[in-house]
DNA sequence: CATGAATGAGTGTTCATTCAT
DNA sequence: TATGAATGAACACTCATTCAT
């Protein structure tokens, strides 16, 4: 917009991630190119390359970044004791997590595809598997499992999903965390030691 | 495999469905070029062009001969009583259609970004909103709202998601549909009109 | 140069040798683009790709054509009894052969580096390698050797070194080529098995 | 190593000519990039525009040191009478300077096309061509002419070219020097005054 | 029913170079 | 002495698409 040479702050290689993450999230990895994100920040592609080695890596580190609460999250999952409550309380800040990080896992969620052969892809999904592990019983009946499958999915659709329904996002928050909540109580054995 | 049995003499066309398909659900729309295709079936690219008007276009003729079932199932779904019964069927039905065209229900979910300004992307999410409104009541508990999307995307990731998950495909979905009977069970208003 | 789209003969594969061939030559490997290239065709650069992968693979294209000569020259050599009059006559064979491709080779000589690591640089030294090994004696003394390289090098650089020396062009050819017989008959070991 | 023992106290200039003259030699002059160069020494590529002004210059300055005993000895051979002993000095000389400065030699050689319209490469072309009138007399026979220039590109080829032979480097050195001065006494007119 | 030949617009990436600090 | 941040021009290459034959 402005032709002025503005004092190259230091913070382009933030504005870079912002505004990678903004159209990655809006248009799909492969369709935005860097010519578009340089064009948004009224830099050269050149600039990208002062602070990114590739296109991926501008990828890598938005989600090295915004993915750290959920590692963060899962390391802390590992040492609690497998409870009830200990699964509620997993969900209650992973729902968190995904609000915080919302454009991200918006992001994740609809490009798989374009994703999948990158690190991100890759170490996304043993995230997820991770966290189903922390939820899951491993010789729970089958559609237990597939409880806390959908719980986990449904939190992820669940929040892109009901855009289109009416309510207060703080409202549809809850509402996605008492369903998945209800789902991951069903599975819960009640006993597994007896 | 496909719905109608369209026998056309000259199958090139369903072949080209039929490899076009593989590789978007494989590596996704945009990273599958029309040379990739073209090469896989042993023509060139401009034979694609006779049988189709553009890359676009492969993709909405898949679409449209796969999604037809689901089209049908919806428009049963609008002559019937709003009924439990109702409900459940539309789901036996729903996962019915999800196993027959799974590539496509793979490609349709793993690609969302990629799709979503072309004609596919708008129809597919027209079609899952029919779906929805089909078991949610609409002035229903915003929770029990959830569950009927939470029915839908478990019905739809379900499948994939428990690729790694032990278990014979036959039972696995039985699991699935059984979890999103229960999600919609729950979500029923036992007597809506009283 | 003209803007009338001439009705493309099938020779453009040849066409696009040709000038590759001479800019090449002209300018070194590195330094020809293929912006050049096409340009001087009046083509787009995408039109290079439909006849040619890479960039290498034109260079590979035109090398291999050339380059057949001498790849005869070898195996005839290697079938012939290890005398001088072989020799000499090797080394009239591949005198004829430098002039028939003399663009090649004078580009071979001047872009050793910029070729070192393609397919190109390593057959070529390969090539090299052989004639040398059917001029020379294995266990001639060390200077005897050297007249041998020194033979096979002096036609290679001979040619385009004596290019600011006046003389008709015949006259050098068969000046170069009396001087490299003068070294392989002062390396030839008159009587190898005495 | 260098010809003149510059000590400047920041070697900085010294190791970033040694550096580049390194990765010239080994991949060539248009594929070693400032980056390269810079990343070897840990300073950044700016550090490189502080001690020369563009990437040739950092060419011309090593050519420039490593050169000055070539010209010396062309100086030196101007002023001696046109004997057949100065001619074999002459030689014995060159094979000296042509040691000490291998990888600037080995580097001229096989980047002839991408120095071609560089500065070194004109110097380089006019100082051969001053050596080789020298050592040959205008006007002998062309055969004669071409031994000379044999004698010259065969000690500069045959150094890298003998590597794949065996023997050791002080042996190959004699060698070729050997065939040279044999070329070169060849040459020499017996009496050209007469 | 299909191909051979080509295009125009684009991609991600690299380069030598600059300049305020 | 050096660097951090950036640029402009170029590069090799790919893509969906077109059209005469």
């Amino acid at each position: 917009m402005g032709s002025t040479p503005q004092p190259r702050r230091g913070n382009t290689r933030q504005r870079i991630q912002d505004v990678a993450l903004e159209l990655f999230a809006e248009q799909g990895y492969e369709k935005t190119s860097l010519r578009e994100i340089s064009e948004k920040l009224d830099v050269t592609k050149a600039a990208l390359y002062y602070h990114f080695k590739t296109k991926e890596d501008i990828l890598v580190s938005i989600f090295d970044d915004l993915n750290r609460p959920v590692e963060k999250l899962i390391a802390w999952g590992k040492e609690q004791p497998r409870t009830l409550e200990t699964k509620k309380e997993l969900l209650v800040r992973y729902s968190d997590a995904l609000i915080d990080a919302a454009p991200l896992f918006r992001f994740m969620q609809e490009n798989q595809a374009a994703v999948r052969d990158l690190s991100v892809g890759e170490t996304s999904k043993k995230r997820l598997m991770e966290l189903l592990d922390l939820l899951k019983d491993p010789d729970a009946a089958l559609a237990d499992q597939v409880r806390c499958v959908s719980a986990l999915v449904s939190m992820h659709a669940g929040m892109f999903f009901l855009k289109d329904v009416d309510g207060k996002v703080e409202d549809k928050r809850e509402a996605v965390l008492e369903v998945a909540v209800g789902l991951v109580t069903q599975a819960h054995s009640p006993d597994p030691a007896k």
